[in-house]
DNA sequence: TATTGTTATACTCTATAACTATA
DNA sequence: TATAGTTATAGAGTATAACAATA
């Protein structure tokens, strides 16, 4: 009765479980998932331009702009006229962007030690080991969490 | 340099993908996810109310109007008036409805293979334990993918 | 001509609130 | 008075398409 064919829907479920948790989570920081996405990449690929943004988080140009405008009005990131390529914007983290980046990684470390404390420091390790695996295998991006596209 | 706390993020991330191929799948059915989670559960409580149903799903009655409007038209489940209580709507699945539901479960079998095609089999069996003691430690329902909602 | 970013617009999904009918 | 379901409406989030500046 247990039936088969139950491994990625748990996965799915646990998945949006740790996610919705999480936006609570920034939302305590005035944060979107959205602009935890975007202070995570450009935490570590700052100067990127907005296209190199939409390309990376798999979004369309449009979506960046509106993105950006956002955070640049509450002061977490600047857009600067690229010299070389006018066209272009280099997207950087204000001061007060890279506060809320450290911010947010402290939260994701309690969100992990939450989601993760009904396992033990052993079943907690061989998980690590098998999502890394999965992850890997799938070809996932380590930086990027997609939140709601379609795969295709 | 790997830093710590990444694995709420992998699992979250990990569950996006597998949700979405599995939207992609249903698609190929004709069926939402929101339709195929409510074939899920029309499949195990035949004659749930909408009350119950919204209950169940952790949504708001409205929105099973427009689920259920949607599936009644495509012949997929009836709504019948209640005798005892002719307030509320009887939910069962047509014989299309429980086709589908075949179908779904056929897809969701092929799904669960390609999601953890990157596992050995004693690795599979790992993650199954490990994904079912963290649902059971979150009190995670084991039919309904909330898909969207916040964990409040 | 092609590309970056922008604007204007529309679509999808979901929720809130007001309403009807039964209880 | 309370509950099941419905309708009408609005909001958030995202995409598509047309456009301006620059290459």
């Amino acid at each position: 009765m247990p039936g088969p064919s139950r491994t990625a829907f748990r996965l799915s479920q646990l998945g949006n479980f740790a996610a919705a948790r999480f936006a609570e989570l920034t939302r305590s920081l005035g944060l979107t998932p959205s602009d935890a996405g975007v202070l995570r990449l450009l935490g570590r690929e700052p100067g990127i331009s907005q296209r190199g943004l939409a390309d990376r988080l798999g979004a369309v140009p449009s979506r960046v702009v509106v993105l950006i405008d956002s955070m640049e009005r509450r002061g977490l990131v600047t857009r600067t006229r690229s010299s070389t390529d006018r066209r272009t914007q280099e997207l950087t983290l204000t001061e007060q962007g890279q506060h809320a980046l450290l911010q947010l990684r402290g939260l994701a470390q309690e969100h992990d030690a939450a989601v993760l404390a009904p396992l033990t420091q052993e079943e907690r390790e061989q998980l690590v080991a098998l999502l890394a695996k999965l992850s890997e295998g799938h070809r996932l991006d380590p930086d990027v969490h997609p939140g709601y596209r379609d795969s295709a």
